[in-house]
DNA sequence: AGCACGCCGACT
DNA sequence: GTCGGCGTGCTC
């Protein structure tokens, strides 16, 4: 009887070998369920022999194959493979993480027949009628016109997605003519809204890369904020369509997706899009994925997990936001998406965009260095708009009250009087970082992280935002008693509190994760915003990604120097991103934008720069600190985590993990070092650097030392390899 | 990861 | 005398 060999979701990095009838190699990549241990189980089959290592009286017999879904596709099982061992995890572990969890489980895929796809869109009465319209006690259906409102079209899938009561409403709209239903089965590439004259600078872009289509090639779309990088992406996706072929967008974050598919949407009305992230239920995602597989989703949109979907017609992906941190899985497998998105390209014969303002010091040398086609556009793509004026407020001069200067609150004050909408940024949520004892000068630590708990004033709390821990305010002191103890420095509560005072008649929100977290929160702020119910906004670094807001004119950052003086080699290339997309928000339209840091260096080289909106001239600075330091893209790095109950028991673990090792002349390994956060969530963290100017080097070493690591007794300790990690 | 096997401390 | 602690080792 023939043997298949299954992947499994076990962290031991072996494929279990089963008897199974009537199986031939085209059933490579199907599910299959297998007895394991005491337990049944589903794996992944990589292989069908004859023969086995496996002493004939070990051999059990598969219990089933499943059938109901075509095979995972072999390019898919090579993703897999080549993402277990670059980053050093067990295959079946990585296989089975990057699939749905319906199908991981040990049952057949319920195929019912999903339901009829069905397109409505706005009518021009429809855009007519007020919200208030609608009774306010009705909220679903102000909720479906609210979204209608704003994206014009939707789907019968989106529109369950936000309400499974709304699909209710549709008839009688359709009978009050405020909306027009329409069948989409097909993928024929209809385009509906406007679509914009391309800039000199796009066309060159969109010109070059599919003039290159057909073979592999990464390029790095490089555009300051609001040059059109998304009208580039509309371009080459429309090329890729029109061919029939499917597209891979990639985005760092949830709170984008309903933005970017909205465009998508309005551009491409009658081609099925799917969007995949972690938002998603279950059955969502599994949907998703098989239509993603089937070929019947020609765009698909998604988070970092979506770069393992299977695509049997890829033409293009597109990576926005390519430095983003969040496209690096910080848990678990600690996988790259941006670098597996290479990969599958490079797999796929296709072109992959990096698309950025302000790209990773690591994908901007590649483009230097002519691994990477580097494209660029230097200018605003919408008429009037020009780069918003940024300036320093030297807050050793302008001494600060509650966190904000004199010539801030002026520049706010102006703007309110001009009805333009300003934004706070501020990247702490919460009302102050700590509680302070004057007298002693204690402050409230985290029981279970070396941090301090953050202050909410609200429900009168102290808040751990490592580790979600909550307390109540102490009365005293616990140190020494005294009752003198209170808040210190500026969250993003206090600051709406200070400019509540300040401003009175203004309207402010404030936006950060404690705002949001509610369902519908997201889009229910972006409307006021839009609908211009707010003259300020104070957020969190949630306003800096990818929002569009027409009316904002002003843009002042407070509290943005702690990161020049980290000691992460990374936090100036971030504070620089991060700076310009918040800088980025101020003067999309008509209105010139202002942008006012507050700051103790104003001469810094980063804020100098960051005037000038010259990125080029940071990353070259940056970029020659990193070559003499011998740091990352000089290097290449790698970090062996590990976390236990006692600091002790780590280092322990990490010296003996040294001991093994026996680098080669080319690959250094540091002294193991406690984590910058040192204890988190109760554990005890600290791992050890491995570099090496060699890849190839590096990764062979530490396919080897994995190895014996994995031999080692590994007690209470929990250990990964990291490899190209981004924290420290 | 689970789950069993296995060898030492406080209990009806 | 046992119940149960979690250290060690295996799962085709």
């Amino acid at each position: 009887m023939p043997i298949i060999r299954v992947a499994l979701n076990v962290p031991v990095d072996t494929l279990f070998d089963y008897q199974a009838e009537d199986v031939s190699k085209d059933d490579i990549g199907l599910r299959a369920c297998v007895p394991f241990g005491k337990k049944q189980v589903t794996g992944i089959i990589l292989a069908v022999s004859d023969e086995t290592q496996i002493p004939i009286e070990k051999l059990k017999s598969a219990h089933g194959i499943f059938r109901e879904i075509k095979p995972l596709p072999a390019a898919l099982l090579d993703l897999f493979h080549f993402c277990s061992q670059y980053y050093h995890h067990p295959l079946g572990m990585v296989i089975l993480n990057g699939l749905p969890v319906k199908l991981r489980n040990n049952k057949p895929v319920n195929l019912k027949r999903k339901p009829a796809q069905y397109q409505y869109s706005l009518t021009s009465s429809g855009k007519n009628v007020a919200v208030t319209q609608i009774p306010a006690r009705n909220r679903v259906a102000r909720r479906l016109l609210g979204e209608f409102q704003q994206t014009e079209t939707l789907t019968s899938l989106q529109i369950k997605h936000i309400s499974p009561r709304a699909e209710k409403l549709l008839q009688d709209w359709i009978q009050l003519d405020w909306i027009t239903a329409k069948f989409c089965s097909t993928a024929a590439v209809a385009r509906v809204a406007e679509i914009p004259v391309l800039t000199a600078e796009q066309e060159v872009a969109v010109n070059a890369i599919t003039a290159d289509a057909k073979q592999f090639n990464t390029w790095l779309l490089h555009g300051v904020t609001g040059s059109g990088k998304t009208e580039v992406y509309l371009r080459i996706i429309e090329s890729v369509l029109v061919q029939g072929r499917q597209a891979l967008v990639l985005i760092p974050e949830i709170s984008l997706t309903p933005q970017l598919e909205g465009v998508f949407r309005a551009r491409f009305s009658t081609v099925p899009l799917v969007s995949l992230h972690s938002g998603l239920n279950d059955t969502e995602r599994l949907t998703g994925w098989l239509q993603a597989q089937r070929g019947e989703a020609k765009i698909i949109l998604g988070t970092r997990l979506a770069v393992f979907t299977p695509i049997s017609d890829l033409g293009v992906i597109i990576v926005d936001e390519e430095q983003d941190s969040s496209f690096k899985q910080q848990d678990g497998l600690r996988y790259s998406a941006r670098d597996l998105a290479i990969f599958r390209a490079r797999q796929s014969a296709i072109p992959v965009i990096l698309g950025s303002a302000t790209p990773s010091l690591e994908s901007y040398y590649n483009a230097l260095t002519g691994r990477y086609r580097h494209v660029r556009l230097l200018s605003r793509a919408v008429q009037n708009a020009t780069l918003p004026l940024i300036q320093c407020i030297d807050t050793r001069i302008n001494k600060t009250q509650e966190g904000l200067s004199g010539p801030l609150i002026q520049a706010l004050d102006r703007c309110l009087q001009k009805k333009h909408q300003s934004l706070i940024f501020i990247n702490r949520r919460g009302y102050a970082p700590v509680l302070l004892c004057k007298s002693c000068g204690w402050t409230a630590p985290c029981q279970r992280c070396s941090s301090r708990l953050v202050v909410h004033l609200r429900d009168k709390k102290l808040c751990c935002h490592h580790c979600g821990h909550q307390e109540l305010f102490p009365r005293a002191c616990p140190q020494c008693g005294n009752q003198d103890i209170a808040p210190f420095g500026q969250g993003t509560q206090r600051v709406e509190e200070t400019l509540t005072a300040d401003f009175p008649t203004a309207r402010i929100l404030r936006i950060d994760r404690d705002s949001t977290r509610r369902k519908h929160a997201w889009q229910e702020i972006l409307h006021a915003v839009h609908t211009h119910q707010v003259d300020i906004l104070i957020g969190t670094q949630l306003l800096a990604k990818g929002h569009d807001f027409p009316n904002l004119s002003l843009v002042g950052i407070l509290n943005a120097d702690g990161a020049l003086y980290s000691t992460d080699f990374r936090a100036s290339e971030r504070l620089f991103a991060q700076l310009m997309q918040v800088a980025g928000r101020a003067g999309r339209a008509n209105v010139a934008g202002h942008v006012l840091i507050q700051t103790e260096f104003p001469d810094h080289p980063l804020y100098q720069a960051l005037q000038r909106h010259d990125y080029d001239a940071l990353a070259q600075t940056l970029l020659a600190e990193r070559k003499m330091a011998g740091f990352p893209p000089y290097v290449y790095q790698a970090l062996l985590r590990a976390e236990a109950h006692h600091i002790k028991t780590v280092l322990d673990f990490l010296a003996q993990a040294a001991q093994l090792a026996h680098p080669p002349q080319t690959v250094e390994l540091f002294d193991p070092v406690p984590a910058h956060m040192t204890r988190l969530k109760g554990l005890e963290r600290a791992h050890l650097l491995v570099q090496s100017s060699s890849r190839k080097h590096l990764h062979a070493f530490l396919t080897g030392w994995y190895a014996k690591i994995t031999t080692l007794p590994s007690q209470k300790v929990r250990w990964v390899l990291d490899v190209d990690p981004l924290e420290f």
